[in-house]
DNA sequence: GTCTATATTCCGATAGAC
DNA sequence: GTCTATCGGAATATAGAC
């Protein structure tokens, strides 16, 4: 259907937004040079401004696209329908599995945010994000009930976030703090979700 | 002693110094320019060169400076002879205090860090650095007096951090999260050094 | 030590042929 | 749509006067 080139399955758009996708998490909007992108994607620096006008447009894409795909999937798990306990294990066992598959995309939306907040707030951040209504109230129920001691929903949902996020997008941090080997912080990691689940509903228990 | 300008009560040397760290840690290696630091310093282009060769040279003063000054201090707070619970809830409160007076600072060090982790290993990071050693054998003693449930050392160490420096340094997504204005976000983080000890010492409890 | 002026390299963007 | 060639500006770095 494309051109007959050996590897050219997917458009050159697409892979001209993949390199970019994997410069910019890894650089940053000043650290990537369009040549590099260019480069990766096995195309020519004038084919960038083709598609994408400037680079500034091509990072707006990266930076939208990542922001709208990854944030409503885990606000998404804390509003499902399941039982608290095993929702908050849920969503330590999966939201360490994305982490550690793509280790760079959470420092690199951090990052951004904090050098342009205002951008993302009127621009970038899809309006319809799920809001944790249901979640809030599923906690001050399980209060109520008894099920878990008092605490505040949202330092919460916070603190589940920072448990799973922090070690991983810190690594290299965590392991001086530790002064562990590259191979001793594997394992570490390996156990993080069985000892977050357990950290956490530690805390909460009545 | 110096120059009579009004201001130079600190050598040039030192106001360069500052500038650039400023920048740096607000912009990364790659955003912060030159003459953005020259002029924040009050001072000319070409002296940054007479003190510093290099771009690269001045960043690796800052990056040296920032790493030898920030990471000794909590870990001795966590060496110190404090009784185990007190100790958790002085670490929470003085380094939710320092990281609020200076939230870029993590942020810039974890991102330079997984940018060149050989470099961080092998020239800044002091060699003499505090181990955990006495950390470790206090939680073990706590766990074996029944002063605390059975947790692993290494993970509660990475559990305070984690629960005190990802909220700062990830405030705007942590608003987008929690779907709060500026505003109710302040007063969640006045809040945070309360919760993360009630929180952390929850979790430990036998 | 500090400045102005300039050299040099790099990088984003455009023009124009195919 | 894709390429080569090149422009124009920005950023790092140096030369040389004071």
């Amino acid at each position: 259907m494309d051109k007959p080139n050996s590897e050219q399955f997917e458009s050159t758009e697409q892979r001209i937004f993949e390199a970019a996708h994997e410069l910019f998490t890894l650089k940053g909007m000043a650290g990537a040079k369009m040549q590099e992108i260019a480069d990766r994607a096995g195309i020519n620096k004038a084919l960038l401004h083709y598609y994408y006008r400037s680079k500034e447009k091509l990072f707006e894409a990266v930076v939208k696209a990542v922001i709208r795909k990854v944030m409503p999937k885990f606000l998404q798990i804390l509003e499902s329908e399941l039982p608290l306990l095993e929702k908050l294990e849920h969503f330590v066992d999966t939201y360490i599995d994305v982490i550690r598959q793509n280790p760079f995309v959470p420092l690199f939306v951090i990052s951004e945010m904090n050098k342009h907040p205002d951008r993302f707030f009127d621009e970038i951040v899809p309006k319809d994000l799920p809001r944790l209504d249901f979640f809030y109230k599923q906690v001050e129920e399980a209060v109520a009930t008894g099920l878990i001691r008092p605490v505040a929903p949202r330092h919460l949902v916070i603190n589940a976030f920072s448990l799973c996020v922090f070690p991983i997008i810190a690594r290299p941090m965590a392991r001086i703090i530790l002064g562990i080997s590259a191979e001793e912080m594997n394992q570490f990691l390996d156990e993080r979700k069985k000892e977050v689940k357990s950290f956490l509903l530690h805390a909460i228990r009545p």
